[in-house]
DNA sequence: TTGATTAATTTAATCACTTGATTAAAATGG
DNA sequence: CCATTTTAATCAAGTGATTAAATTAATCAA
């Protein structure tokens, strides 16, 4: 197989076609976006997209495997830092249940912050509507992002909440506390309206970041919950 | 203008026509759902879309004046009744305080019953279609559907908060206490694998409202929260 | 109750246009 | 020179919209 670094001519073109399609993409959904505004967009011309991907499937896998590989090298530090944190610490001691709030803080502001950045405001897009109707493209991000991540804060709320870490009721109760931050990202359009805000610049991440703290503490705290 | 009513024959083909058009619009987005699917579905015409809705940009119009009313049926009641159940008690006083859990609980509830509803699995995925590019048949649903209803929850959280109700702290936090139920309207496809969940039944549903219970009672309880 | 008249509705055919993919020729660079 | 890559042209299929003809149902006169 020739080389597909980004070095040689062939993976230049299919950096900038992938880079394209993501905004294209982002922007009006696989089915309305037609690989002769991607290949425009990348200034190349359309037929490229079927010689190096195959077709306009092929480039929206490859578009997939991207968004994962980009997305664990910034959540991927994250996850090994609260796993590490964790682990320091015996099973079950008080000193890990006070870690679980500011460490379910680190994942979720790093969620908010990476999938809030403008150049990533069109992989959330592509996630959320790849997410509505799971094709195979999803399964090339599902392992990390949500299988870890997810993992990562089902493990912390049922060190905090004291429940079975593999029971229904604790990993319901995983995905609303993820839920609590990515509504600002699916919901972008009644938060503009709501808080008229018309992106979400680091003062509004700040204001989330510090309710969302509260809310977790609330929900976390070492004291004992009622059965 | 003829009257629109369903008994007409022209009334009953643009109904067949609207209620075709969810499943496919619900299904496969607005690009993709061509007319002729649309129609074909319905067991009408293609032309009649042009005809009784102008085009096809009518037709999603007219889907979203559907779901508007059919919501609004729905939760109406449930919003005045907890609109009604606040207001008869004295603002600041304890028991208003006491009412914040069991009314938010209400309203997620509702929200989680009829979004999860076989039927309207189709409204809960053209939603988020739409709220991800707002155009103007966003309109038409958000008075009621996001205005009313997160108007309200906000209304409730800083009561059960003490915050101040126009604060954008209060709203952000009254977005993420609608994201805990929220998110396993959106984010099915997540939602399935880590639950390993096939339908949003009535045993999940009600797993979800315990969880959710708990939550909001840990966050919103009448004991004091520090400043 | 008839049969003709008329407007509203439905149908089939067609329009110009865009879609993703393919092809053969041209260009590029080692 | 030659393999790789890019280009322009073309393909069949599908898009939303429009048209004129056909059908339906209601109205009025007898």
């Amino acid at each position: 197989m020739t080389a597909k670094n980004s070095e040689s001519r062939s993976g230049k073109t299919r950096d900038t076609l992938i880079r394209s399609a993501i905004e294209v993409f982002g922007r009006a959904g696989y089915d309305a976006a037609s690989t002769r505004a991607i290949a425009d967009r990348a200034g190349a011309n359309q037929a490229l997209i079927s010689y190096h991907f195959g077709g306009k499937k092929g480039l929206y896998l490859a578009v997939f495997e991207y968004i994962g590989v980009e997305m664990r090298q910034v959540l991927g530090p994250i996850a090994k830092q609260v796993t590490t944190a964790i682990q320091a610490l015996p099973a079950g001691s008080a000193g890990q249940r006070e870690l679980v709030v500011p460490l379910l803080c680190q994942i979720l502001d790093g969620l908010l912050e990476v999938m809030a950045r403008p150049e990533s405001e069109s992989w959330a897009r592509i996630i959320l509507r790849e997410q509505q109707d799971p094709t195979e493209a999803f399964d090339l991000i599902w392992d990390f992002f949500v299988g870890k991540m997810l993992g990562l804060v089902t493990h912390l709320v049922a060190i905090g909440s004291g429940m079975d870490e593999n029971s229904d009721a604790c990993k319901v109760r995983a995905e609303m506390t993820l839920g609590q931050v990515l509504i600002f990202l699916i919901a972008r359009g009644t938060t503009a309206r709501h808080m008229q805000w018309s992106e979400l610049g680091s003062s509004e991440q700040a204001l989330i970041r510090q309710q969302l703290r509260h809310s977790l503490e609330r929900q976390f705290s070492t004291e004992v919950s009622p059965p």
